[in-house]
Formats: C-alpha cells, sequence, structure tokens
RNA sequence: GGCCUCAUCGUCUAAUGGUUAGGACAUAUCCCUUUCACGGAUAAAAUACGGGUUCGAUUCCCGUUGGGGCUACCA
C-alpha cells in the first residue's frame, strides 16, 4: 500500500511550492489508492508561528487538498492518530531520543561538545582556505564513555552522525534518476541538537520509517541531503522508501520563488479571489501535463491522470498571467447563484447588499470581465449606484451631441411601451432593434447613449443585459436622468 | 569556492533518431460589435554554444556557457 506524505514546517503559511507538493503528492497516493498524510514539522523553536499549522490546514482545506481517513487530521485539529502517531514532531521527542541513543551505542553517532564559536570559526577557515566546510571530526576523539558521561551531566551537546569518509552514496530518484555522492564530502549532520530536538534530517527518516512511508515526494532542494538520510537508514537497517524530488518554482527572473518578487502564500490567492480549482489546475501544470492537450482538469481528472513519468526536471516560472486565465474559465463556468455565494465576502465587505433582488443579474454581468472576484464589488458597483458622469459621455463617437438630444426622449418613450412581461434582453433587442431599424438611426447612435446612460460608465456590459438586470423602472429613471443632463 | 542539478518560442510545455519543431498563456493584427469582455481567425516567436556518434540529431555522448539548489544545533 502506497503511503506519501506533506510535511509542512509552520513557519506561517502555506508556500505555493508547498501546494504543488502537497497536491502531487495526494495525487499520486490516490492514482494508486493509497494515503496521504500529513505531518507537522515544528522541531524549529525559534521559527515557530503560533497559528501556522491552523493556517496551513486552511489553506490546504482551501485547495481540496484534503487528507483521506486515517489521516492526522479532523477539521482544523489534529486529534486523530495514526500508525506511530501522533504526526506532529514536537510531541515525539522521546522516539527521536531513543533512536539517537540506539545510534550512539551501536557507534554510528557521537556526542559533540564544540561550541556553536569554535564551528562558525571553523567555517570560516575552511571558506578562507576555499576548502569545502564541514565539520571536522573534532569531537570523534572525544571517548564514547567519557562523553556519554559529560552528556548525562547536562553538558550542552548535539548527537552527530558517523559519516563515512569513503566510498559513494547513490540513488535512484524518480524524477532524475541516479544520483551519486561522494560520501567523504557529506558532512556529520547533527541529528540531535542541544535544546534537545531533532533536526530535520533525522526526524525525516525516523519518522517517514515509523509511517510506513513509501514514497518521499519533496522539493529539490532536499536533494542534497540524501546521502545523510540513506546513510542513516542504513545504519537502522530500513528499507528505503522511492523519492521524488521536485524542481523548484520560479520567480519570472527565475530565481527562486520568494515573497519580494509577488505573491507566494496560497492564503494570498486566496484573499484576491482566486479559485481554489483554478490555482489546483495551474499548479499542477507547473511541471507536469498529461502530453495531451487537455489543461482544463478537475482535481479527479489530475488524479486520473497524474503520473511522476510526465513530471519534468526543469524548474518553472509561476506565470500570474497563466493563473488568471485558469481564473477566468473557471469563473466562467459558474452560475450566477453560485458566484454571489462565493464572491460574498468580497460584495459584503464592499457594502453590496447580497440579499438585494438583483444581485444574480448583477455578478452575471461582469462575471466574464473579472480576473478574480476581489474585482467583482467595483465592477458591478454601477448597477446599484449610478456614477456621476458628464453628457459628453452620452455622445458615441459617430454621432452628436443633437442627435443623441432628439434619440434619447424618443427611445425612452418607447421603451415605455414594452411591457415588463417583455422585459428581458432577447425581446429588448429584438425590439428596440426593430424600432431603431424602422427609424433609419444607426444602431450605434442609440444604443452606445443608451448604455452609456444605464452604466454610467464609458465600458461596461451591453445595454440589453443591464436593462434586463435593472428593470424597467430604473432603465425609464436613468435614462431620465440622462435625458436632464443633455439639456443643461 | 566545493558538491548536486537543469537547459525547446517572453512564460508553461509537446515532440525520447527522420515533424513545415505542435499546443496554451502573453503580445500584435483582423473579424464579430454601441464600449469593454467573450468568441473566431491570422501573425511574430524556440531547440544556449562547440565538438562528437549516426545516412540523419531537439532527442545519445563529451565539453563550454548559463541558471538553480545545497554547503546551519532552519526546514
Amino acid at each position: 500500500m502506497i503511503r506519501t506524505r506533506f510535511a509542512p514546517s509552520p513557519t506561517g503559511y502555506l508556500h505555493v511550492g508547498g501546494l504543488r507538493t502537497a497536491l502531487y503528492s495526494y495525487l499520486f497516493a490516490k492514482k494508486n489508492k493509497g494515503k496521504f498524510l500529513l505531518r507537522i514539522e515544528d522541531t524549529d523553536r525559534e521559527r515557530y508561528v503560533a497559528d501556522g499549522v491552523a493556517n496551513i490546514l486552511k489553506s490546504l482545506y482551501w485547495a481540496c487538498v484534503v487528507p483521506d481517513e486515517g489521516v492526522i487530521l479532523d477539521k482544523e485539529e489534529i486529534t486523530q492518530k495514526g500508525k506511530n502517531g501522533p504526526y506532529v514532531q514536537s510531541q515525539r521527542l522521546d522516539i527521536y531520543k531513543e533512536h539517537a541513543e540506539k545510534l550512539l551505542a551501536d557507534g554510528h553517532a557521537y556526542y559533540c561538545f564544540c561550541t556553536p564559536e569554535r564551528l562558525t570559526q571553523l567555517r570560516e577557515q575552511q571558506t578562507a582556505k576555499k576548502m569545502p566546510t564541514g565539520y571536522d571530526g573534532h569531537c570523534l576523539s572525544v571517548n564514547p564513555e567519557e562523553a556519554k558521561k559529560r552528556a548525562k551531566s547536562g553538558e550542552r551537546c548535539v548527537v552527530r552522525l558517523k559519516m563515512p569518509k569513503s566510498g559513494e552514496t547513490v540513488f535512484n530518484d524518480m524524477i532524475r534518476g541516479e544520483v551519486r555522492f561522494k560520501n567523504e564530502l557529506v558532512d556529520d549532520q547533527v541529528l540531535m541538537k542541544s535544546d534537545g530536538y531533532p533536526t530535520y534530517h533525522f526526524a525525516v527518516v525516523v519518522d517517514d520509517h515509523l509511517m510506513e512511508i513509501t514514497h518521499i515526494i519533496r522539493g529539490e532542494e532536499w536533494i542534497s541531503s540524501v546521502p545523510k538520510h540513506l546513510q542513516i537508514y542504513k545504519y537502522f537497517g530500513w528499507e528505503v522508501p522511492e523519492m521524488a524530488h521536485l524542481p523548484l518554482l520560479l520567480n519570472p527572473d527565475k530565481s527562486k520563488l520568494s515573497k519580494r518578487q509577488g505573491d507566494v502564500a496560497v492564503e494570498d490567492y486566496m484573499k484576491k479571489g482566486y479559485l481554489p480549482e483554478a490555482l489546483v489546475n495551474f499548479v499542477a501544470f507547473l511541471g507536469w501535463n498529461p502530453g495531451t492537450e487537455k489543461e482544463m482538469y478537475t482535481l479527479d481528472e489530475l488524479v486520473a491522470d497524474f503520473d511522476f513519468s510526465k513530471v519534468g526536471k526543469t524548474g518553472a516560472v509561476f506565470n500570474v498571467d497563466k493563473l488568471n486565465w485558469f481564473n477566468k474559465q473557471y469563473l466562467k463556468n459558474l452560475s450566477n447563484k453560485d458566484l454571489v455565494k462565493i464572491a460574498t465576502p468580497w460584495l459584503a465587505e464592499a457594502g453590496i447588499d447580497i440579499d438585494n433582488k438583483i444581485i444574480e443579474g448583477a455578478v452575471g454581468l461582469e462575471r466574464e470581465r473579472i480576473e478574480v472576484l476581489s474585482e467583482l464589488p467595483e465592477a458591478i458597483k454601477f448597477v446599484f449606484n449610478l456614477p456621476d458622469y458628464n453628457a459628453g459621455l452620452l455622445v458615441w463617437k459617430k454621432s452628436t451631441a443633437d442627435e443623441v438630444k432628439n434619440i434619447l426622449p424618443k427611445l425612452a418613450e418607447f421603451m415605455n411601451t414594452i411591457s415588463v412581461r417583455d422585459w428581458n434582453k432577447e425581446k429588448l433587442e429584438e425590439k428596440i432593434g426593430e424600432w431603431v431599424g424602422q427609424n433609419g438611426y444607426s444602431t450605434g447612435s442609440v444604443l452606445w447613449p443608451m448604455r452609456a446612460a444605464l452604466s454610467g460608465q464609458e465600458k461596461s456590459p451591453g445595454p440589453f443585459e443591464i436593462a434586463e438586470v435593472l428593470g424597467k423602472d430604473a432603465v425609464l429613471e436613468r435614462i431620465n436622468l440622462a435625458i436632464g443632463k443633455l439639456s443643461n
């Protein structure tokens, strides 16, 4: 049974790159009828953010990358326990300690009493000499029994991995193929910090093994620490999971996607009014594609078609234009009712009454004109409050003020004869079209002022659509207002 | 600096020895049209460079260049 996991560190928010990693892990597990688990890697107490976990979970739920049953999550609480849970590293300290002691007893790890100052100095010296940096094995010479005593007595120390100084570590990455490292260049990694917490490198191995993870899917930034991890697996005699290191997401200038150059947090996109389906679809295609020309994908369709053999090796620029396009596609497919529902937070915040009887019609007018939901309130404002405008707006570029003055009152008169029963955009278009023809007017000379009078804007939806949404009374009122403006 | 890694239009990518190198986003033009948006059409736009291997290289090998990652008691 395939088991994958997503293991975020609660340092504040879910990065879009993290979303993609979680998504691929989820897709792969789902596709193979396996399990997708979540683990919280909160071993860095200095960077710990109080509601970091809740934030990340919120983003994951929003994106619908929901965990399977048997996972540690229940709503936004970490309550359930999976195999060898809980999957929160700060709650597993005894487990790491126990495993570190085993390594120590077997001579595969050693206590290190070096001060941070000494380590910094060492690194500086190595850098100055243009030597590879790394621990010099200074504490390797301390007698293990004595070291144990010193550690027990409370002397400040860490536990280091005893890395072989010869040979090679070779492994097969699902995306990159064979990768090999010379052992001599691999550092004696700190396994247990002096505060009693494990480092990432130690915890990840212990936990992945205990959680029976079969496939490790994570970002490329981890690939160079794989040899350390493999050595730990070897010392414990554990089976090594398959690994897939995903290419990074990049800024437009090809550097690693950073906050400096745009939004990187999933919640940023949430707040701007991107639909989760759009973000997921877009992010899934950053580094993967089905090999066909289909590019609109639901989560279920992604599950069906996802395959690591089609995941690329190159970093992908996070291209917001393309994301906007995806968002528009999904926006277009929403019913007016659903659009009101999901846009409610933005509408309410802008003071728009979502219970207004024409709200659905109003959002329908702008649905194909906006890219993100946060643009919606501004876009539909004219429906509820006619903006102030100059009479000049009513004159079509190919027409004249006199012509408008002549036509508009007649149009109002004619529209007044149209019954409320026929007040829909199709009938209005038909009837007004006939009227325009009969009177020998040009279409633009009638429709432009009509639209301008109804919207008060240079750019807007078409006049018949607006008229339908507004209703007969409001339409006549707005046209009469325009006539008033012209006579001044 | 060392180690690892990557390289097709501006961007996301398809094509794993034989294609006029395909699609999408973005851009431009045109059509539709009262404006905007939608929709439709068209255009411009790529195999980083240099060597091999081969009848033939985007594709395989080597090198160069360039990018990225790692090089913490952070993940």
